[in-house]
DNA sequence: TTGTTCGTACGAAAAGTTTCCTACCTTTGA
DNA sequence: TCAAAGGTAGGAAACTTTTCGTACGAACAA
């Protein structure tokens, strides 16, 4: 296990998996396996213990925390959901954007798949903040 | 060869290794493989042959095109540079924030770590299309 | 009680990604 | 001419990530 550890920030860089099941919790909330994995074959078909073993996996990694005093284990994030994203976002924009946040802002608005609903969405938010 | 073509877009996911050479051709143009890992070389030690074979791959995949008239094949991107990065912002935007690009640009807004020249920066570039 | 269902744990297989060894060809300079 | 340097190609090894088979214990219903 030497990935997670030698990342630039220091922080955990969750897998494409382990990301799928950050997202079905940080939707639910505390969660056992069984939950999860029943969520996540809504999309696709996934093994039970497949599931199981992933999240083992992320609780020994520190990314998820697991409470044990009933059988059916209860897990949980162990991080809050807006400070995850803000480190995945950040990694984003270093190798994306070379640590420019204008540099994403200017694709966006660039970007023609993005409504002008969107667009505006943004623009009274920056305006409130004036 | 699976993975890339059963990608929800339908477009290329790069992995990281990947993206790393594609960051070099970005900032560098059409390069030689040579080039491209001497490049790699200033971060971190790689083997002449490993850049050559993800190179070759990728071309396979078809992320780069090669110009094979010269013994010293020049490898190029094969999707233009914003296209490529318009992509993959979707994809962040879908994942991290379910299609809503407003809710990343808040997120970014509350994020500490972006300095306030950055926000301004971001400000000033939306009044500008008003 | 006893069998069925549902849970955890562990290890290994499978799949995906990255690295590099080896072979062989071309160019170049002594 | 010929050795050295530098290029491509292919396959195997190494590593990471994902999936699942198997074992076994706890709960529960018949």
């Amino acid at each position: 296990m030497k990935t997670q550890e030698s990342d630039n920030t220091g922080k955990i860089m969750p897998t494409k998996a382990e990301l799928e099941i950050l997202q079905v919790l940080w939707e639910a909330g505390p969660s056992t396996v069984r939950a999860v994995n029943d969520q996540l074959n809504l999309n696709r078909e996934v093994n039970y213990t497949s599931t199981l073993k992933l999240m083992q996996i992320m609780a020994d990694k520190g990314i998820l925390k697991r409470d044990e005093t009933q059988m059916k284990h209860v897990y949980s994030v162990a991080e809050e959901e807006q400070k995850t994203k803000a480190h995945l976002l950040d990694k984003f924009i270093d190798t994306m954007y070379k640590g420019s946040a204008a540099k994403l802002v200017l694709q966006l608005l660039g970007n023609k798949k993005n409504s002008q609903q969107e667009l505006d969405e943004i623009k009274e938010m920056l305006k409130k903040l004036e």
